[in-house]
DNA sequence: CGTACTTTTGAATCGCATCAAATCTGGTGG
DNA sequence: CCACCAGATTTGATGCGATTCAAAAGTACG
């Protein structure tokens, strides 16, 4: 067997329970092949160009997936913090995109090649695999509309209502990583929710943002 | 059966051929009962909160696919020129956002209800589906670092990178609906392209954009 | 206790939205 | 064929909001 990087930093640790979310998703033939591990803010689980094995489940932390563009900035394509990362990369030859923990990950690796011959096998689970699609497709649907909006304070309400949980959203690593996700500077977003919360539209406390008024 | 609005306003045309594409994607099963008709410009397909029937693939034209903001100011979520356009409804409730033709545009239907038992029965079709998913959760990050682009030019120029062939793309329906793809003004686009042509990067000609120096 | 990072505020500048208006275009009906 | 109209295209002027650059203050962590 092929051994990937991955096998060698990080500790395999079969024992432990997976996340709910996934036992959910994967056919339970599945379950033993995965490997949970920690990640360090910071570390890669896999760069643009590099052959997929692995398909990773976030419990929590948080990755960014981003490309480098020519000139060396770096575009933040999505922030997760929750759920599978790297849906896309499933039949794919490479990566088309960096993916990093941008703080301490609870992350699963599920190996591809299992996932496919579950999908081929297990009609059910095909059918919950797409419904996961369908989900990441209209979430990205609304990412673009966000970005759609020209002023922070519209993308900033627009992300509360339809990320958030009644208009809460929790600040586990910082402004400044949401910043980017909403495309714009931290500046930019810094001074748009002291603005909102002078105006009392937007409450910021214990880790939280919550829109007050409607 | 139930009689969707569809079946009223459309000439059956099951005699036609469907599109290659769509063909290829389908179970021959299903290929019968596929209806391709052609619809005006500005004809709706489907609207937000209704329950989904069918399926689109476009062969010809282009569909917006939009959402109305609280303002009234419509948001463009996506637009098609080509493939299917409500992938994301196949286990929905309800329509997410409003579908309808810019153009003329050729487009098929297939009843979702034939496509969901096709996907329990046949694992091939399946996988197919699933590759199609895949390709569109990649198309929507791109469109993704597209908007988190702050200038209307490098907007432009992802564009044609990403969606052009070979930075060659064809403007069949004027720069106004490729603006709101973009998410600029149409004034500032027509503004961007008249300069990038004086710069000689970009060239316009017989309904084409192209890149030109690289 | 120092280092790295986040948070915060300030000032200058730039690009795009916005509003306005003129021209061009294709299609319609007289 | 021409007058006419709706929509697309184009150009201009103005203002706003975000970027950018800069710097200071707060905070976490080894």
């Amino acid at each position: 067997m092929v051994r990937h990087w991955y096998d060698q930093n990080h500790m395999a640790s079969s024992f432990t329970q997976i996340h709910q979310a996934l036992a959910d998703l994967l056919p339970a033939s599945l379950r033993d092949a995965c490997v949970t591990s920690i990640y360090a803010k910071g570390e890669r689980l896999f760069a643009a160009g590099e052959k997929p094995f692995y398909m990773f489940f976030l419990s929590s932390g948080e990755v960014l997936l981003e490309r480098t563009g020519r000139h060396g900035e770096s575009v933040v394509l999505q922030r997760t913090r929750y759920g599978i990362v790297s849906e896309a990369s499933l039949q794919s030859a490479r990566y088309h995109c960096d993916g990093k923990a941008v703080a301490t990950s609870e992350i699963t690796a599920v190996p591809i090649s299992e996932i496919q011959a579950a999908l081929e096998a297990d009609p059910a689970f095909s059918k919950r695999w797409i419904g996961m699609l369908n989900r990441e497709v209209k979430r990205l649907r609304l990412q673009c509309e966000r970005l759609s909006m020209h002023r922070v304070q519209d993308r900033l309400m627009h992300f509360l209502e339809t990320e958030g949980q009644q208009g809460k959203y929790p600040l586990a690593s910082g402004l400044k990583s949401l910043a980017a996700e909403l495309g714009v500077t931290h500046e930019a977003l810094y001074r748009c929710v002291a603005e909102l919360e002078k105006k009392e539209l937007l409450q910021r406390a214990g880790g939280y943002l919550k829109t007050r008024a409607r």
